[in-house]
RNA sequence: GGGGCCGUAGCUCAGUUUGGUUAGAGCACUCGACUGUCACUCGAGAGGUCGCGGGUUCGAGCCCCGUCGGCCCCGCCA
C-alpha cells in the first residue's frame, strides 16, 4: 500500500525504520511541545492536527494570507495563514517575523488543491493550516542567508564557517551529516555482525616517533613532559589483538600536525579495525564486504570483490601505487625504441641504466603545441627533465625527437596514425611520478575519464621499506608490518626488496584506505627496527611497552583503516571534506567558529611549566 | 617553507583594464500597500574603515610595498 512507499526524504531520515510512514498520525519525533517534524509531513497526514517547531525559512506575506515555510531537520513545510482558519491577531503577527526565528505552530495538514500544489517540494501536495503560533526562539537578522534565492551562490567559505551553525541549517549539509550518521551506523551494524568488538582507545598518548608531527599535550602534573594526539590507534588496537579480544573495531579520532588541503584535515576520522588469526584475505573479503554496504546505503551498487594489482605492477603500468583505472592510458618501456638513436638525452639515460617510459595517447596527435607544452609543464613539476612528443600523422612520425629514431626504433614505438606518444627518461624514480601527472592529465584533458564508473582496486605486495635520499631505509606502511614470509631473507641483504603483506584499497584514484599483517614475533619486530636505525635502546624507550607484549603470547594478527571522512565525502558527492565535517577546521588549521587555536593565560602557561618563545 | 587566486553594504556581485565630482545593483533589513503565494509583487528608506598598514600622486577602491585572513596546489602528510 501507498503507506509504505518510501520517498527520497524518508530514506534520509531511517531507511530502517518504516514506522514513519506506515502510521502518519503519528511521529517516532513527537515529543510534548511538538507532534512532527515539519518535513515529514505528506498527504496521508491530511487531516491530522499537529503542533511543529522549527525555522521560519521565507515568508510571503499577501497582506491578509500569510505563507510562511517551515524548516526544520526533516525539510519544508509551507504554512498558511488565512482568516478562513487564523485569528486575525495571529495572522498580524506571522506576517511580521523575521527569517530563521525558531517558531511553533498550531494547525490543521490539509490537501492543497490540484493548482495550487508544488511540485518542487517534498511537502508540496499539502499545507499547514495555522491556528495559533509562537515565537519560541527570536532571531537576530541572519549574518549568512540559509534560504538563497536561485543561481545566488554560496557565502565566502570563510564565512560559512564563522558562522557555521547558520551554514549546517542548509539542506546541502544536513544531508552531508545525516548521511554520515548512517554510514558511521551501517558501519556498526556490519562489523557488530561479525563479532567486532568497538573499544575506545586513548587520545592523549605517547609521541610517535616517525611518520607526521604529532599535536602535543603539556603534563601539568609532569614538568617537561607531553603527551600527543595519536595519529592513529595502531599500537592500541595491536595490543588489544595481544590481549584477546580477537575482533576490534573503531571508529577514531585521528590527529596529524602537518599541512592541509581540500581532502585533508588535522583531525580526521577512520574505521580503524584488527583481528586476530587471519590472512591479507580476510581483511580484503571484510573489507568489500564493509565497502559494499556503506556505498548501498548511499544508493550506489558496487562489486563483491575489487581487481587486485600488486604493486610492483601498478608502478610499471601506472607509474602510482593508487591508479585510477577507470581508463587505460597503460605506461610502456619504450627503451628499445630510442637504443641506438642519435637522441643524447636518452642515450644519457640508457646510458645510466635509466629507462624512456610513456604513454599512448589516442587521437592525441591533433592537440596543440600550447597543450602539450602544458602537459610537460606538469611533468617538469614532478620531477621529469623534459617531455618527449610524437605523433604519427598521415605523414609520418613528427616531433622534435622523431629525427632521431631509426627505422626500426620507430616501428617499435608501434604508434598508430593519429596517436601522440609522450615519453620521461630516467629512472623510475623520475618517470613514474612524473608519467603518473601526465597520465591523469592527458585522460581530463582528452576525456577519457568516464562519469558513472566506479574502478575500485587492492593494491598488495607493497615493499617494506623505502630508500631515503640520504640512504636510510623508512617503512613504505609503518615498522609493525609483516615482511611476506618469502621474503624474509631478502631482509638484510636487499631489504628494499623485501614485500610486506600490506594492501591498499583505491577507489578511482584516492586511496579509501590501508592496512597490514603485524608482526607478532619480537625477535622480527627488533629486526625490523634495527633496519630503521632504530637502535636497541631508542626501541626500548619507544617501543618497549610493544616488545614486551608480544613477548607475553602474541597471536598473528592484522587489519586496516579506512578513510571515513573521505569516503563520506564521495558519497555525499562533495568536493571537500569540509562539506562533511560538521565543525571542520581552515587549511590553516584553524577554527574559524570558537576561534581555536588562542592564546592562553600567562598563569596557565606557568603551571603547565611552559614558556613562550617572542622570536 | 614555496607558488597561484581571492578580499567593495549583513550576503552575492559590478566598478580595478586606462587613478578624477556624491562608489552602484539584486537579496536581506526598516516603513507602507496587497486575500492563494511558493525566489510573491509593488512603492519608499536606511545601510560603506573598498581586509589592515605604509608609499607614489594635486588626487588611490583602482598603481607600488608590506601585512592579515580564506581557498587551491607543490613540499610535507598515508
Amino acid at each position: 500500500m501507498q503507506l509504505l512507499n518510501l520517498t527520497t526524504l524518508d530514506a534520509i531520515l531511517d531507511p530502517h525504520d518504516r514506522a514513519l510512514t506506515a502510521t502518519p498520525p503519528s511521529s517516532r519525533f513527537a515529543t510534548a511541545k511538538r507532534s512532527h517534524l515539519a518535513g515529514e509531513l505528506r498527504a496521508a497526514h491530511v487531516g491530522a492536527k499537529v503542533i511543529l517547531g522549527g525555522w521560519v525559512h521565507r515568508t510571503r506575506n499577501l497582506g491578509g494570507i500569510v505563507f510562511l515555510d517551515l524548516r526544520d531537520r526533516g525539510g519544508l513545510v509551507q504554512v498558511s495563514f488565512d482568516p478562513k482558519w487564523t485569528p486575525a491577531d495571529v495572522i498580524g503577527r506571522a506576517g511580521r517575523v523575521g527569517l530563521e526565528t525558531v517558531i511553533t505552530i498550531e494547525g490543521e495538514v490539509a490537501a492543497r488543491p490540484q493548482e495550487m500544489r508544488n511540485p518542487e517540494m517534498e511537502t508540496g501536495d499539502i499545507e499547514v493550516r495555522a491556528t495559533d503560533f509562537r515565537i519560541v526562539g527570536p532571531a537576530d537578522t541572519p549574518a549568512i542567508p540559509v534560504a538563497r534565492g536561485r543561481g545566488e551562490k554560496l557565502p565566502a567559505e570563510e564565512l560559512r564557517l564563522k558562522h557555521r551553525n547558520l551554514d549546517l541549517r542548509r539542506s546541502d549539509l544536513q544531508r552531508n551529516i545525516i548521511l554520515r550518521h548512517r554510514l558511521q551506523q551501517a558501519t556498526r551494524r556490519y562489523l557488530d555482525e561479525r563479532g567486532f568488538l568497538e573499544i575506545e582507545t586513548p587520545i592523549l598518548t605517547k609521541p610517535t616517533p616517525e611518520g607526521a608531527r604529532d599535536y602535543v599535550v603539556p603534563s601539568r602534573v609532569h614538568p617537561g613532559e607531553f603527551y600527543a594526539l595519536p595519529q592513529s590507534p595502531q599500537l592500541y588496537k595491536q595490543l588489544l589483538m595481544i590481549s584477546g579480544f580477537d575482533r576490534y573495531f573503531q571508529i577514531a579520532r585521528c590527529f596529524r600536525d602537518e599541512d592541509l588541503r581540500a581532502d585533508r584535515q588535522p583531525e580526521f576520522t577512520q574505521i580503524d579495525i584488527e583481528a586476530s588469526f587471519i590472512e591479507p584475505d580476510d581483511i580484503i573479503s571484510l573489507t568489500e564486504g564493509m565497502l559494499g554496504v556503506l556505498f548501498k546505503e548511499a544508493g550506489r551498487e558496487i562489486p563483491q570483490h575489487f581487481e587486485r594489482l600488486e604493486y610492483a605492477e601498478a608502478m610499471e603500468r601506472y607509474g602510482s601505487d593508487r591508479p585510477d583505472v577507470r581508463y587505460a592510458l597503460e605506461l610502456f618501456d619504450a627503451s628499445d625504441a630510442f637504443r641506438g638513436s642519435d637522441f643524447a638525452v636518452t642515450n644519457s639515460v640508457l646510458a645510466g641504466g635509466g629507462r624512456v617510459r610513456g604513454l599512448k595517447v589516442p587521437g592525441g596527435a591533433v592537440l596543440s603545441r600550447k597543450e602539450v607544452d602544458e602537459i610537460e609543464a606538469i611533468a617538469k613539476s614532478a620531477g621529469a627533465g623534459g617531455l618527449i612528443r610524437i605523433k604519427r600523422t598521415a605523414s609520418g612520425l613528427e616531433g622534435p625527437a622523431a629525427k632521431f629514431l631509426s627505422e626500426t626504433g620507430a616501428e617499435r614505438l608501434g604508434l598508430a596514425e593519429g596517436e601522440l606518444g609522450l615519453f620521461v627518461a630516467g629512472s623510475d624514480y623520475v618517470t613514474n611520478p612524473a608519467l603518473d601527472r601526465v597520465r591523469q592529465h592527458v585522460a581530463q584533458i582528452m576525456s577519457l575519464v568516464p562519469e558513472n564508473k566506479d574502478s575500485f582496486l587492492w593494491v598488495t605486495d607493497f615493499p617494506m621499506f623505502i630508500r631515503e635520499q640520504n640512504g636510510t631505509l623508512s617503512s613504505v606502511h609503518h615498522p609493525f608490518t609483516a615482511p611476506n614470509p618469502e621474503d624474509l631473507s631478502l631482509l638484510d641483504s636487499k631489504p628494499e626488496r623485501a614485500r610486506a603483506l600490506a594492501y591498499d584499497v583505491v577507489l578511482n584514484g584516492t586511496e579509501l584506505g590501508g592496512g597490514s599483517i603485524r608482526i607478532n614475533d619480537p625477535a622480527l619486530q627488533r629486526r625490523v627496527l634495527g633496519l630503521l636505525g632504530v637502535d636497541e635502546s631508542t626501541a626500548k624507550a619507544r617501543f618497549g611497552f610493544l616488545l614486551d607484549a608480544l613477548s607475553a603470547g602474541a597471536p598473528p594478527h592484522g587489519g586496516i583503516a579506512l578513510g571515513f571522512d573521505r569516503i563520506s565525502m564521495m558519497l555525499a558527492g562533495a568536493t571537500s571534506l569540509r562539506d562533511v565535517i560538521a565543525f571542520p577546521k581552515t587549511t590553516a588549521a584553524r577554527a574559524l567558529f570558537e576561534d581555536a587555536p588562542s592564546v592562553v593565560p600567562p598563569e596557565d602557561l606557568r603551571e603547565l611549566h611552559l614558556q613562550t618563545m617572542t622570536s
